[in-house]
DNA sequence: CTTGAAACCCGCCTGCA
DNA sequence: TGCAGGCGGGTTTCAAG
C-alpha cells in the first residue's frame, strides 16, 4: 500500500471500467504493474467488490426515505434479530447502528408511499421490537456515493 | 427494458465483473446479447456507472457519523449554497435534502473524532447558515449497498 | 516485458412479430 | 420491415512465465 496504490484506488472507486492501460498512464506505471496492484487489492479486501450503480429514477425507485428507529429493549437478542430482518429486507439499502436517540438509521427505497407503508407494516409493526419511529422524506438526493479517499 | 434486462442488472448491482458468458449462461442468452443489452442499459442510464467498493476500515476511515442539520434561513440561495458545500466535501459521503424536523441528513465518513471535529468546524460554524446539528456516531455499519431490485 | 488465452466489440445474417 | 438474437471476424485486455 503505497501512494500508486492510493492513486488507483481514487481512481476505481468512481469508475471501475478504466482499463489497466489508462490507469497506467494516469499515474505513471506501466499496464502489467497496474494489474497486479489491482489484483492484490481485490484480494487483501481494499477493494471489497465492484458494482453496477443503477438510475433509481429510471427503475422506478422514486422514494427514498430516512428512518430513525428505536427499540422497545436493547439486549442483545433483540439487537441481532433487528440487524438479520434489515439485512434480509430489500427495500432497506442501508442500515447503521448508532448511538444518540435512535437506535438504528435506515435509508430505505420504495416505489411509492404504499409500498413505504407496506414496510413499515412489517418491519416496525408485526411482530417487532420497535417502540418508536420517525420518518424524514428525501427531497433531493443532494450526494450519493461511496468513495471514501 | 423486459425480464431478461431486469435479471442483467439484479446480478450486476452487484457484482459488476461477472462475465457477458457467465450473464448470458444464468439468464439463457448468448453472450453477444447480453453485451447487447448492456451497451443500451449503460447509454441509456439505467447504469449510472461502475465502481469499485472500497474497505473503510482497510483504509484508516474509523468513523461513520449521520449528521442532521437544521438550517437558520431556508431560502434557495441558502439551500443551492449549502448543498454545493455538502458535493464538493469529501468527507461527505451522502447528503439527502428532506422534509421532518432536520433539513439534511449526511453521512460522513472520517479518519477519527479530531477529524470531524475540523470537518463541522469548516462546514457548520464558518460562515455558515447552520442553525443548529445532531451527530449520532455509527457502532456497526449493519448493511450498506446501493442495491435497488 | 512478452506471450498465449480470454473477453469484448463490430460487422452481417437470420428469424420473428 | 424493424428489432432482437446468434455467429464470425478482428482487436483489446487480461494473466502467467
Amino acid at each position: 500500500m503505497d501512494d500508486k496504490d492510493l492513486e488507483i484506488l481514487k481512481l476505481v472507486q468512481s469508475n471501475a471500467r478504466m482499463t489497466a492501460e489508462t490507469l497506467g498512464q494516469a499515474i505513471g506505471l506501466s499496464p502489467p504493474a497496474v494489474q497486479k496492484r489491482l489484483k492484490k487489492l481485490r484480494e487483501s479486501g481494499v477493494i471489497e467488490n465492484e458494482i453496477a450503480v443503477l438510475s433509481p429514477a429510471r427503475l422506478g425507485r422514486e422514494m427514498t426515505v430516512i428512518v430513525q428507529v428505536m427499540l422497545e429493549r436493547e439486549n442483545r437478542m433483540y439487537l441481532e434479530n433487528f440487524k438479520r430482518k434489515m439485512r434480509n429486507v430489500p427495500a432497506v439499502q442501508q442500515c447503521y447502528y448508532t448511538t444518540g436517540e435512535a437506535d438504528f438509521i435506515l435509508v430505505v427505497v420504495v416505489n411509492n408511499i404504499k409500498e413505504y407503508e407496506e414496510f413499515t407494516q412489517e418491519c416496525f409493526f408485526d411482530e417487532s421490537n420497535v417502540n418508536k419511529f420517525t420518518s424524514s422524506i428525501v427531497m433531493d438526493r443532494v450526494k450519493v456515493s461511496l468513495d471514501i479517499l
